[in-house]
DNA sequence: CCAAAAGTGTTGAAGTTACACCCATGC
DNA sequence: GCATGGGTGTAACTTCAACACTTTTGG
C-alpha cells in the first residue's frame, strides 16, 4: 500500500497528476454465455471483511486529454490498445464517496483524499480472450465478474455501471457495436447469444440471422468450427468497409 | 469587469467555487422557423475587434452536483426552471483554451486563469417565448443566434455545440423530445416545421402527421389559431401520461 | 442412437413511401 | 380572388413476427 503511494507520488512529480478529475472505465466482456465486467480489488483488507470491489479508474494527468487517459487505464489493465471506448458522461455528486471503507481506500492512494473529484466514465467493449488482467498502479488485482452478479461497488460505481449498461443497450439498438465483444472470427450463433445476453431476451433465430445478414457487414469464411458436438458453424468476419460506414451512420429509425 | 470579478470573489468565499470543473450549456430554442442557440457576449472588447461569442457556462460550486449547476446556469440566464436538460459529456483537452482573446477573458473572470478546467456540457431544449435573457454573473449579455450562422465560438465551444446537436438529433430519432421546444399549446404544422428544422430535410406532411398521431401522446384542443392568413389549425397539447411513458422507453428500433 | 446447435422459407400483419386535392382564413 | 398553410386517403411496397423441420457433428 505504502509502496503504491510512493510510486504514484514519484509519477506525479514527473508528469503532473490532476487531483480533481478521474476516469472510471466500465469494461465489458462476453464469454459466449453472458456479459461480464472487469472489476478491481482495492485491497483495503485490514479488518478482514472483504472490501467492496470497484471499477478500474485513475486520476488524469495534466498533459493528456480524457480519451487518452481512458485509453491509458484500459491499456495498463489489459494490455490492449485501440479497443472500442466511448464516453458515458461525467459523474460528480459532492457526496459520491460514501463509506468509511471508500474513504480509507482514498487515503491510501491519494494525496488529497478529501478533495472533490469529478469522474468521467467510459465504457469499453473488448474480446475477453486475448486480454490479460494486469495489476497496475491503481489496482492490486482485476477480475471478470458477471454483470448480473454485481450488486454493489465502491463509491458511485454502481450508478456508473447502470448508466453504462443502458447506454450500451441503446447504442446496440442503432449501431452494430456488439461485434467488438467477439474475436475476429466468430459464428452467427455466438453473435445471436451476445444479443440475447445484452438485451436480456430471447430472439428468434431465423429473424435474427436475416436481419443481421441484411446489414451486409459480414463476410462468410470457409473455415468451420471444430470439436463441437453438433453441426459445425461457418465462421464469419467483418466486411470492414461496410461495417465502418454503418457504424458511423447507424440504422436509426423514427426517421421520416 | 472589475465589478464582476469582485462579486464572484465574494461568492467564492461564501460558497466555495470549484476552479477545476465548469459547466457549459447549449440552449436550443425554436422560433417556428429555425433552430437557435443561446450565446453570450463576453465583453472583452478592448481592441475594438468584436470578441467571439461563447456558450453560457460557469464553474461549479463545491456543494452542488453537476445537474444542479447546469440548472442554476440556465435559471440565471433565462429565469426558467425545470426545463429539458441532458448531459452531453465532459470535454477536457488540455489545450482547449486556444486564443489570446480566450486567455484574456479568463484572466478577467477567474482567479486561476491558467488552471486546467474540464467542462461538462449540457444541452437544453426550451420554448423561446416565455424566456427572458438576463445578464448574469458569467455573461454581460445573451442573445439567440440561428444555429446555422454559428461558425465560431470561444474555446472549444464549437465542438461542444456540434456534439450537442448530433446528440439532439440522435435522441429525436428515438424519443419524442422535440415538444420541449414548443409552447404548451402548439399546432401540428409547427411541430412538423420543427422536425424539418432539426433534421434538416423535408418531411412529407401526411406521413408526418400520421406517424406522430399514432404515438398517441397528443390531445387535440378545441381552440384554434387566430390571425393567420390561412385555414386556422387546431392546437394540441400533450397527453402527459402517455408522453412520459414514451419518453422513458423511447421508440427504438433495431429491436428484435 | 442421442444430444446439441446449425441452417433454412413462408405467410399474414404492420408499417413505410409517394402522391394531389379541397378548405378556411386574411388581405 | 389569391396566397397561404390546414387537413385528408390510398395503393404499392417493404419489413416484421411467428413458426418447425432437417443436417452435421461428438460422444
Amino acid at each position: 500500500m505504502e509502496e503504491i503511494r510512493k510510486r504514484r507520488d514519484e509519477m506525479m512529480m514527473k508528469r503532473g497528476l490532476n487531483p480533481h478529475i478521474s476516469i472510471d472505465c466500465v469494461i465489458f466482456g462476453f464469454d459466449f454465455e453472458q456479459l461480464n465486467v472487469l472489476v478491481i480489488r482495492r485491497g483495503v483488507d485490514k479488518s478482514k471483511k472483504k472490501s467492496r470491489m470497484a471499477l478500474p479508474g485513475d486520476l488524469i494527468y495534466d498533459d493528456e486529454n480524457l480519451d487518452e487517459a481512458a485509453d491509458r487505464i484500459l491499456n495498463e489493465l489489459t494490455g490492449l490498445k485501440g479497443v472500442f471506448l466511448e464516453q458515458v458522461g461525467a459523474f460528480g455528486d459532492p457526496d459520491r464517496i460514501k463509506t468509511d471503507d471508500d474513504q480509507e481506500w482514498l487515503r491510501s492512494i491519494r494525496k488529497k483524499p478529501e478533495a472533490r473529484v469529478v469522474t468521467v466514465a467510459y465504457y469499453s467493449l473488448l474480446p475477453m480472450d486475448n486480454c490479460k488482467l494486469l495489476a497496475s498502479s491503481f489496482a492490486l488485482s482485476a477480475e471478470w465478474k458477471p454483470l448480473k452478479e454485481i450488486n454493489e461497488l465502491a463509491f458511485d460505481h454502481l450508478d456508473i455501471l447502470k448508466d453504462s449498461y443502458s447506454k450500451l443497450r441503446a447504442k446496440l439498438a442503432t449501431h452494430p457495436i456488439g461485434f467488438n465483444l467477439l474475436p475476429e472470427k466468430f459464428t452467427l450463433g455466438q453473435l445471436h447469444k451476445l444479443y440475447e445476453a445484452i438485451l436480456e431476451k430471447d430472439i428468434d433465430k431465423r429473424n435474427f440471422r436475416r436481419k443481421i445478414l441484411k446489414l451486409d457487414i459480414l463476410t462468410q469464411l470457409e473455415e468451420k468450427q471444430t470439436g463441437v458436438a453438433h453441426k459445425p458453424s461457418r465462421f464469419v468476419k467483418f466486411n470492414e468497409k461496410n461495417y465502418k460506414k454503418l457504424s458511423e451512420t447507424g440504422f436509426d429509425n423514427f426517421s421520416f
